[in-house]
DNA sequence: CTTACTATGTGAAACATTTAACGACTTCTC
DNA sequence: GAGAAGTCGTTAAATGTTTCACATAGTAAG
């Protein structure tokens, strides 16, 4: 559990998931070795970066030769614990609800979307992506060992729903709605609102004119 | 244009949006004044980050008062260009693309999705949240003033559209596909990777047990 | 074996962002 | 109208992240 060596930065961790996938189509090629030159125009990430990045797990690679992609192919596999599933719930099968079960997260994942919840009758006892949805009122019987839940209800009831959950033993939240929740600081929620997002993207179009020459993450 | 006294951290920029909707929702509720320390509980951002972020922008409080909030949101409503609506090409209506349309961030918003984009014959013609949904190929012709795109197509096909998109003019991409694109200096691209968010959380949690005490964005 | 090349891993600098702390001014209460 | 309480705006410190630049060690080739 404790398998690092010290704790990584959160900036670094959070690109771990994109840098396996990129590995791992790498490895899917059939490409043996890589170097952060590489991997940096593929995922758009300084060289730099990278390599300070996986500095933090050790030494991962061969000087004056790259990175072996099996290597860190299973060195990501082991460090991003894929072997295990990770089951995760689904709160709220509306417009999002319904294209994240039809998605699913199958492919290269760890994540699992394993049962989802609606308050809406004429919902419940259909199977969206291969996924039952069942009613909210069943809920705290159905989920026991789920850790993690994803929330796509109307942001009204994001407030109370996140506290049913985290009633239930949830301990981690991806939060789609517009609604900031507040929670014991045990639990962990990652915000994302696409209306902000889309809103900060015109934001930026119309007062930083990129000039040629500038990039960005 | 360039409004701005000088240019505005990143951080802060994204931050603005969030702001707006919530001093907006403060406003509906017939609010007259907020200060920093209940602004902050609200969207979850340090009252000193606020008051910083703010401070951008001028002297927008008062001390020993705070801020009043019909002049707040005047203040972001002008320099967030909330009067005029700007209009976003959607393209790739399975089943993301789908549930953007049917929410079309109609809410509080100056953006609007104004067309939308499919290949699949079978979807073209039809109407998705009041979007007309035109074929693929008739696309240089549909977009004329269009600046902003959301590409939710799948990931093999992103690179391509990309480049049609830009060909055609537009200038920044909401990008939901896991395909990291390449383009020139001169656009701007967001990228919005759901499945690493969703492995990036789960990492966090295994990995980065909260105790009590520790917060997070 | 020797030489030329390559690309890592990292110290140090640069840059960006957040947070603490507090003086100054406003409002509120009596 | 005086004193207490409240809250901004900002200076400075702390923290976090990215990038530069290069010594070092391994590869590749003759
Ligand atoms: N669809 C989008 O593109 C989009 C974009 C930005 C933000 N959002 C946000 O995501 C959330 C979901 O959006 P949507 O478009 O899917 O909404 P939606 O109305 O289509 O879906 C919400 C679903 O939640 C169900 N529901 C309501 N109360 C519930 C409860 N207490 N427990 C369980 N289920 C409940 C409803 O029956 C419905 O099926 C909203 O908060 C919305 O603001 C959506
Ligand atoms: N649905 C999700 O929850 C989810 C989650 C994470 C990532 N994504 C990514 O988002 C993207 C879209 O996902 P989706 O589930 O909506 O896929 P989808 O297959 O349901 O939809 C893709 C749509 O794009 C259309 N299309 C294909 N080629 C096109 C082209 N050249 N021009 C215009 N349209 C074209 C297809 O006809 C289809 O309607 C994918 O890249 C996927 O990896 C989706």
């Amino acid at each position: 559990m404790d398998t690092e060596p010290t704790k990584i930065p959160q900036a670094t961790a959070k690109r771990l998931p994109l840098y396996y996938r990129f590995i791992n189509n790498l490895h899917s090629q059939g490409k043996l070795r890589v170097s952060s030159k590489e991997l940096s125009e593929a995922v758009k990430v300084d060289s730099a970066t990278i390599r300070r990045d996986f500095s933090y797990f050790g030494a991962l690679g061969k000087k004056g030769y790259g990175y072996n992609v099996e290597y860190l192919l299973s060195f990501f596999r082991k460090t991003l614990d894929q072997d295990e599933t990770t089951e995760v719930a689904l709160i709220g099968v509306g417009n999002l609800g319904t294209a994240f079960l039809n998605y699913n997260f199958t492919k290269n994942n760890n994540t699992r979307i394993q049962v989802a919840f609606d308050a809406d009758k004429r919902r419940v006892g259909t199977e969206v992506g291969g996924v039952k949805v069942e009613h909210i009122d069943d809920f705290e019987n159905k989920i026991e060992n789920i850790k993690v839940a994803i929330l796509t209800v109307p942001s009204n009831a994001a407030q109370g729903m996140a506290e049913r959950l985290i009633e239930a033993g949830v301990t981690a939240i991806l939060n789609f709605t517009p609604a900031r929740i507040t929670v014991p600081p045990h639990v962990r929620v990652h915000h994302i609102d696409l209306a902000v997002e889309l809103q900060a993207l015109v934001y930026f179009l119309k007062h930083y004119p990129l000039e040629d020459g500038e990039e960005e993450e």
